[in-house]
Parts: structure tokens; sequence; C-alpha cells
RNA sequence: GGUGAGGUGGCAGAGCGGUUGAUGCGUGGGCCUGCAAAGCCUAUCUAAGGGGGUUCGACUCCCUCUCUCACCUCCA
């Protein structure tokens, strides 16, 4: 598989044979999480799923950030302590992506828990003189690393002649930047420095290293964490290990809004929540996925009310394949399927191109819904189909919703009782019959010589 | 100002130096149905931001102009 790595420019070839460690930019957990978090993690949470389905042992290390000052100002607005905010977000966070059907990382690492690595790393940096003390903190001194500005492109002196760069007197260099900020307010640990906490960057820097190594296969997170976050990161992890920090770096696009980037300074934020209200994870996925990782999209509740009709093909098919009968040739049928599902692959494997995978996706689905439109499907097709449906819509994290044994035994009586009022011609009854399905949340089919169903997904498009 | 990514049909959005604009949505018509819904079939929309160049041939490569977005401050 490849995967555009930014610092090279270059795509990079990652070996699926073995283990692949990952570390994705996680969120700083002073708020609810956005629907631009949720792209984020769910285009890792398809790399994963992917890399995992051909083979290969993948460890994903996702950072909660829970020191930070826009933490400590909220708990300072609502006079509690600043784990009191950082925990309420982090179970808030668990919740969101749970319903989105995104599988747990490895391990999510705070950056208050390793305080002490962070320290050591420090430590190292002072004493090979790349990181100095001043009356504001310990800073990291980007004069020693020659290299910096090789991710985001930038040049030093380019980046100073801009006019924006913070001005702090204490500081050497205006690019340099804090590792450790002197402080004495909650929260707050002692240091060989003095009392304070720790800088934004060091935490994934020092976390990342401690759990996937000095030198493992993606780095990934958000366009925007380019820089300053992920330029420092190779500045401080490189001088601390004097060596190529990650192989590949993988950065996902924005979503933006009415064109412009969601974010808290705009006002412009969904939060998941608020999109799960009124779409399901189904609907929210195939939406975040409907373009390249690396490019923006644009958020819209008509863009989001497509995915429910492709949805709705896709449950159809399955609930339909699951409801074939008796037996038939399978050879031409075969040779389809798995020609989507080489289609599937091979785009996921040029730089998880998920928008072209699920093209191919949708190509089986057509595929099998010719077949039962024609009324051609059998089970010998199903059983040969389903396999390949499910290991798809796997990768994709898409969910197909569960019904009971019990339910599905309900929903033949009715059905057989509304055959034969609609035989008698009753069709007044046999529609209150189809209401009263309706309402178990199932959807009949009605074919020429059968009715087949579905299981529709609570999907109620609140427009406000 | 600097850096990066882009401008493809009504919308979303891929691929490819050369047959028919992938795929989905939308729209028109049809099949099916008691009616719907779902699904299927079919049609529809003179595509490539503008201008140069390379080439036998460019949407695809190069140059230039232009527009949009992002980053250069915290940000997924």
């Amino acid at each position: 598989m490849k995967i555009q790595d930014t610092l090279s420019k270059n795509q990079k070839q990652l070996d699926t044979s073995g283990k692949i460690r990952i570390y994705v930019c996680g969120v700083t957990v002073y708020d609810e999480s956005h629907i631009g978090h949720a792209r984020t993690i769910i285009v890792f949470d398809v790399l994963r799923r992917y890399l995992e389905s051909k083979g290969a042992w993948v460890e994903i290390i996702q950072n909660f950030t829970d020191v930070d000052d826009r933490i400590i100002n909220r708990a300072k607005r609502e006079n509690v302590r600043a784990s009191a905010i950082s925990s309420r977000y982090i179970d808030n966070y668990y919740n969101d992506f749970d319903d989105l059907n995104v599988i747990r990382a490895t391990k999510y690492p705070k950056a208050t828990e390793h305080i002490e690595d962070m320290q050591n790393f420090i430590k190292s940096l002072v004493n090979k003189k790349i990181a100095y003390t001043s009356k504001n903190g310990v800073y990291f001194s980007v004069a020693k690393f020659p290299e910096y500005g090789k991710l985001s492109k930038k040049k030093i002196d380019e980046l100073l002649s801009g006019a924006r760069v913070e001005v702090d007197e204490a500081k050497k260099d205006p690019l340099d930047f804090a590792l450790w900020k002197f402080s004495n307010e909650d929260p707050s640990w002692e240091s060989p420095w003095g009392r304070g906490r720790p800088g934004w960057h060091i935490e994934c820097s020092a976390m990342s290293i401690k759990y996937l190594g000095e030198n493992f296969e993606i780095h990934g997170g958000g366009r925007d964490l380019i820089f300053p976050h992920h330029e420092n990161e190779i500045a401080q992890s490189e001088s601390y290990t004097s060596q190529p920090f990650a192989k590949i770096w993988m950065h996902v696009g924005m979503i933006t809004i009415n064109g412009e980037k969601m974010s808290k300074s705009k006002g412009n934020i969904k939060s998941i929540r608020h999109v799960l209200e009124s779409f399901s994870s189904n609907i929210i996925r195939l939406f975040c996925l409907s373009g390249h990782y690396s490019k923006p999209i644009d958020y819209s509740e008509d863009l989001l009310q497509e995915n429910i009709t492709k949805w709705r093909q896709v449950e159809s098919c399955y609930y339909e394949m699951n409801l074939a009968k008796g037996n038939g040739p399978t050879d031409e049928i075969k040779k389809i399927i798995i020609e989507c599902q080489n289609e599937f692959n091979s785009a996921l494997d040029d730089d998880l191109n998920t928008h072209l995978a699920l093209s191919a996706f949708f190509k089986f689905i057509n595929e099998i819904n010719q077949l039962v439109a024609s009324e051609t499907i059998t089970k010998s097709i199903s059983d040969l189909a389903i396999p390949i449906f499910e290991k798809m819509i796997y990768i994709i994290g898409l969910k197909i919703p569960k019904i009971s044994d019990e339910e599905i035994k309900t929903i033949n009586e009715l059905i057989n009782k509304r055959e034969s009022l609609r035989a008698e011609k009753k069709f007044q009854e046999a529609d209150r019959i189809r209401d009263q399905i309706s309402e178990m949340g199932i959807e009949l089919i009605d074919h020429k010589n059968r009715t087949t169903w579905m299981k529709k997904e609570k999907i109620q498009s609140e427009r406000h």
C-alpha cells in the first residue's frame, strides 16, 4: 500500500506484512469534539481496518492533550479543577467515537500521565544545549536544528519576517518554542527548572517515542497541525534521537463550512453529537469518506442527506441477499464480484482513495440489486457475495442494524397476514399492517411474487 | 508578503497523455405495484478557470495569469 508523505512529498510504500505503528495526534479535551475531528479519526480508522484486513499488525497510539490554556481557562470559568474539565471531555470523546463506530486505538495516553517522560526528554535536550532556560520556561532553540521548516516547507528567515511571531523578550529567537512553561497554577508539577507545565508539542514527541519507538511508520493528524505542531515535533524528536522521526507524515484535510474552515474562532462548529442527532454513523462515515482524505470537504446537510439515499441501497442489498433462496450458477456473478473487490482494494492501496473504493462498492451493490430486480438472485450467489460485502463494509466501518430472530418471526407473520389480505383485495387493512410494520422500523419491499423487507435505520432528517 | 493544496457536468467527486465524462446524487421517461416505497432499465446535462507552449494528440506534462481554500497565532 502507498501513502502520500507530507515531508518527502512522495508516495511511500508501506510494508503490510509486518507491524505498522501509527501515532495520531488526538484532541485537546476542553470541549466537545466536532465533525472535523471525526473526519480525521475516521480516516485513520479506515486505514487501520484496511491494513489489518491485509494482515498487518497495527498499533495506534492517540493522545489526549489534557494540559492546555483552554482547559485551564475553562476550569477557571467553571471554578473546577482542570482535570474535571479534561475527564469530562474524554468521556465525551469516547461516547462520540464509539457511536461513530471507530475502533478504539491501542492506547490513549494523556499528557498529564507522562510528565516524567517529558521532563527526561527536556533534560536530554538541555544537556545537548539544544534547549535553554529563560525566565518564562525552557525553550527549544530552533537555530540548533538546521532542518527546521522541512515539513511545512517554510524557510526560517521567511518565518522571521512574518510579523506575527510572538514577541517574547525571554526567548533567544522569536521562533523558539516552549518545552516547559513556568507556572504555579493548577495543573503544575515540580521540575529541575522550576514549577510549571509542559509545552504543547513535547507530549507527542515523548509519548510517541515511548510507545512506538524512535522511528515508527506513520505520524498523522489534521493538515492544520503541520505547522507549527508537527514541525516542532520533528525538531525536538530528531534532536533527541539523532535519527529520522516518523517514516510517513500523513495529513487529513479540513472540513469546511461554506468554504471556510470549521473552527472555534469562527463559531461555525458542528459538534459530532449535533450531527448524530440527525444522521447515523453510517451516513456520517460515508460523508467523511466521500472525497480524498487529503482534500477539504465542505459540510452541508444536503450532502449528508445524499448519503442517506446511498445507504438505503446498501441496506436493501444486504437484506435481499439474506433473504435469497434456491440454487443456481454463480460463475458469471463471481467474476464481477471479484472484480469489484479488486477495484475496491486497489483504490485503497493507492493512498487510501476511499471515494474510488466506495464507487467500486456501489458497483457491487448495483450488480446484486440487478439480480434482485430480475428475480434471479439465489442463495448460491448470496453465499458467495455476503462475505465479500461484509468485508467491504467492515473496512469502511459501516454497520447494518441488527435484528433479532423474534422480530423476524413477527415480521414474517405480519407479512403473511398482509399477503392474504392483499389476495382478498382488502387493501386498506393490508396498508394498515404495512404501517404497523413501518412503526417497528421495518420497510416492506414488494416484488412481483414475494415481499421482502429491510430494517430502516433511525434516520430522521431534522431540517431546521 | 511567503508556503502548500486546489479550480472537472445541476451537485459531490475519481481516474487517465489518445476509444463513450468512472461512481453516486439530482432531473425526465419507463418497468414493477392494488397504490406506494424500494429496486431495476433508459434518457438527460455541448466538462475540464483564462491564455500560451511541448506533442501526431492534453482534462492529464511545462509556463503564465486568475480565482478559491489552508498554513504562517491556538486549531483535527
